[in-house]
DNA sequence: AAAATAGTGTCTATTAGACAATATGTC
DNA sequence: GACATATTGTCTAATAGACACTATTTT
């Protein structure tokens, strides 16, 4: 009988920094179907045999660009949850994609909002199924990747001061991260070729100005550095 | 129909330390039903709402315990995969497992055997559906977290040398370590609890005694070194 | 000139790794 | 005693982090 196969799905956690304050923020979607119909979740797609997918990288592809229209920076596999009592209609798994998007990103409709993530990891924004939880363990890859990647440069505009990439890693660890280390971190990475210095410099209100850089990935993969931010209690 | 729908199922890459020489193997399972029956491939078994799993971590569980009779030290999920040509019946995912196993494992009959991960990993051993795919990527996890974590002793007998502690990590990693780096990281793990000096001396054919050490987990997941060994050409 | 902000230089602590020195057993 | 192996100690290199100092702008 089919109700006594599994429900499969992807689910994304696109995530993009805001401006002011700099914090990150989740893309939520409204859902059209039952169940929850009409609360706000995270896209995401059905796959089965007759959904155009050939596998689940590409549904989780097609779930950004069907739902949300927008196209990340970077994007990995999380891990899939499952079990018999998510979903109301029975057994049913969920495999989840952490998705890095940029700060210019936008989303049209009522349907499309970014919601604030720390909000949605304190649960005060309830999302459905076991989204919540979806929610907090790609912030825990992230967080984890953050201490000794450059990964959440992948959140930043084309052209970044400092400051910006202080506050993406400050945003991914939740958690404030000293300046020298990130200095010599943004250094070493332009002495490898992964950040370019744009020549250009932005102007504060007030102050010298400020250098522009470019990140320019050198592999599909973040850098991995060999020490880690925040041994523990710093 | 229910052709259309996805078959689901979850695979376990089991590994175990071989004493002579130090080397990893994976435990592998004859298939008794179609597709690719009789030949070996990783144990698993089928979700779905008939099965009396209530979630995923159960149906790996479940797995283990059925089909090999092995109870793991530790077990990690890696990832899925899914797609429409994995397997011949149709679009199907396969959410897999990385678990560790004490050197004194046994299997019993000749459905379970332990086969050389070198051999499965240079695809000497040809394994069925994406088998050989997963057992890289499960041993990729691996060897990314030994480099930063206490991971590997979860490979080894209650009491172990530091010696037998090098080969473990050596055979996760796929590469030499310094002797001098695993003593004082194992140093750093006693003064924290986690490993901890039985007293006892084990006495090789010639030379002086090896202390004998046990490892004793403070937390549910290994512990994290804030450096990696082997930062790069070492 | 004063204030504000950005960026640089210097010093310390930690730890991976290389290697020498010492300890403890067998033959 | 010779030899083999384990263990300890010493030194270097790299880098996170703390903090002082210098540079460049606006008002």
């Amino acid at each position: 009988m089919s109700t006594s196969e599994v429900l499969a799905s992807v689910d994304i956690v696109a995530l993009r920094m805001a401006a002011e304050p700099q914090q990150l923020q989740v893309l939520l979607h409204r859902r059209q179907r039952e169940p929850h119909a009409g609360q706000w979740a995270l896209p995401g797609v059905i796959v089965n045999g007759r959904t155009p997918d050939i596998s689940l990288e590409g549904a989780a592809e097609r779930a950004l660009r069907e739902k949300a229209r927008v196209v990340p920076c970077y994007m990995e596999q999380v891990g899939t949850e499952g079990n018999a009592f998510r979903d109301p209609r029975g057994w049913s798994l969920s495999t989840y994609y952490l998705a890095l998007l940029g700060p210019e990103q936008h989303v049209a409709g009522d349907q499309l909002a970014f919601f604030d993530l720390g909000s949605v990891l304190a649960r005060k924004v309830l999302l459905p199924f076991d989204h919540n939880l979806l929610v907090e363990r790609a912030r825990e890859r992230l967080a984890a990747k953050t201490v000794y990647s450059s990964l959440p440069l992948s959140l930043l505009a084309e052209k970044f001061t400092v400051l910006d990439a202080l506050g993406a890693v400050q945003a991914c660890l939740g958690q404030a991260v000293n300046n020298t280390s990130l200095r010599k971190r943004l250094e070493r990475l332009r002495e490898l070729g992964w950040v370019k210095d744009t020549g250009e410099k932005n102007q504060p209100r007030l102050g010298r100005p400020q250098q522009l850089y470019r990140y320019t990935p050198q592999a599909e993969r973040a850098f991995t550095f060999d020490r880690n931010l925040l041994p523990e209690g710093a």
